[in-house]
DNA sequence: ATGGAATACATCATATCACGAGGTATTGTG
DNA sequence: CACAATACCTCGTGATATGATGTATTCCAT
């Protein structure tokens, strides 16, 4: 997929993958998989973002040994997939006016 | 609108107002307006793009003494269109991702 | 007729951001 | 015992949208 098509959507995909639990980085990455890839270096990015944006926050939990970060979204975050809703019907708009047939002049 | 939104819909919008007809920069903004407003920076900057990739061609004319330049859509961009809406599907697998209720787990 | 809006083009510096490359360390597996 | 998988991180780079700024002409209201 394009790489600038994907971008103002990878937030709210982020967002949208702590939503109903916590998760941790590598469980996120797998998670998006299927609807969208992003490297590790990508989300990484994302998720300082969005905790500077206040959108997350973050907890370290030992598991198995090994240090997880896990992220919880907060009411900010909330309001930030609400938001992107509603700017996806301006999304669909530009899409229907790129896929519009031509109205043939004579 | 989010800027980081419009990017990968940008070449396609600029793309689709000149498919119908050729057309000039400062009516492609008139034009996008109601559906996207981008500068005219920015829609230079798209042009020269779109015109590098053998998108479109140029060609200059003369009108009421002032000099336009028309653009003119090419195979290879209305291929890119195409492209566009193919990849459209995937971005709305995604917008469905994001919105998609909260499975209670229990 | 004069000044300002509209038309029409252009360049440049800047900020944002996705990503590959590279790094550290542990656990599980063939 | 080596390699994949898990789990985190940083840095440099390239793409790109935009504001600021510039040039020049035409149209229109006062």
């Amino acid at each position: 997929m394009d790489i600038q098509l994907k971008r103002g959507m990878l937030d709210a995909c982020v967002l949208a993958a702590i939503k109903n639990e916590d998760s941790y980085g590598y469980k996120i990455i797998k998670d998006l998989k299927p609807y969208v890839v992003l490297s590790e270096s990508t989300l990484y990015t994302i998720l300082k973002r969005l905790e500077a944006a206040r959108m997350l926050t973050v907890r370290t939990a030992e598991h198995d040994g090994r240090l997880r970060k896990y992220y919880h979204i907060t009411e900010a975050g909330l309001r930030r997939i609400e938001e992107f809703k509603e700017e996806f019907k301006e999304v669909i708009s530009i899409y229907q006016f790129v896929t519009k047939e031509d109205v043939h002049h004579e």
